[in-house]
DNA sequence: GTCACCACTAACCTTTTGTATACTACTAAT
DNA sequence: ATTAGTAGTATACAAAAGGTTAGTGGTGAC
């Protein structure tokens, strides 16, 4: 039994809204560092080289580039501490605390799915195409 | 008053295991289109064509390596009718529904925030680097 | 027969993204 | 004085992602 068109088309007013909105969302926090470089900041990495060893794999230059974006987009402050010699942290700001929804339902699918793929594997060794983990 | 290195170091290994999480769901489902194809076939656009048109933006090509990746990694079925003629159809699997409340954090932040933006963009208007929608 | 639609694929090109290496200017420790 | 760390920037290059254009072989409609 087929189901295309059996209901007059999907409308599409209401697919452009969600599409739409997914599309802000993935415009402000879409990319590979965004949400990587905020979750290690909400885990309490402030300074830049902290940062980075934090976050396996980028570099000093990308990791410049996305604590800029992020700021510029509000969801990060760069704070300049001169007391005894100069520290520069990064904070999140109250704005970026709006993304733990979508972040901790991210890390939630993330572990589901790194249970099943360990799973499938298991399951069928060696067959053809399969999912895999990074 | 500064807070880095206030209490002993945050501790490597939970950021890690989070941060491990959330890669494995970038690499899964991150991405220009993954979430926008899911979502497109969500909403009930299920031929190669529907989907292209639903998606703005998208080409063929890439969106037929979408659905290939997505078909390879079980979010995604590609059904093929013959009865009157040939038509094929993409549909969600069972596995993709796992995803729903990802997506729909997605899009309620996304909803949220191009409202932001755009009272943003009232209030001060005309004032240096401001976040933008796509 | 011609035209359009469907479901793609191929070739090529541009843009984006990321990597590697080096370098700056400063501080702090040995 | 040398070495190491901080917080990056500069430059050059490579890889990945995406876009453009065209074309395939099939069906169906006029």
């Amino acid at each position: 039994m087929r189901k295309h068109q059996e209901d007059s088309k999907p409308t599409v007013v209401e697919c452009n809204g969600k599409l739409a909105a997914m599309g802000d969302a993935l415009y402000a926090i879409g990319g590979k560092w965004k949400l990587r470089v905020i979750l290690a900041l909400s885990e309490g990495n402030m300074r830049f080289n902290d940062l980075q060893r934090s976050i396996s794999g980028i570099s000093a230059r990308v990791l410049s580039n996305e604590l800029k974006e992020l700021e510029m987009n509000g969801f990060v402050k760069r704070i300049v501490y001169t007391d005894p010699t100069v520290i520069i942290e990064y904070e999140l700001t109250d704005y970026s605390d709006t993304l733990d929804p979508v972040l901790s339902s991210l890390i939630n699918w993330g572990e589901m799915h790194r249970a099943k793929i360990r799973s499938d594997a298991r399951a069928e060794a060696g067959v053809t195409a399969r999912a895999v983990l990074q």
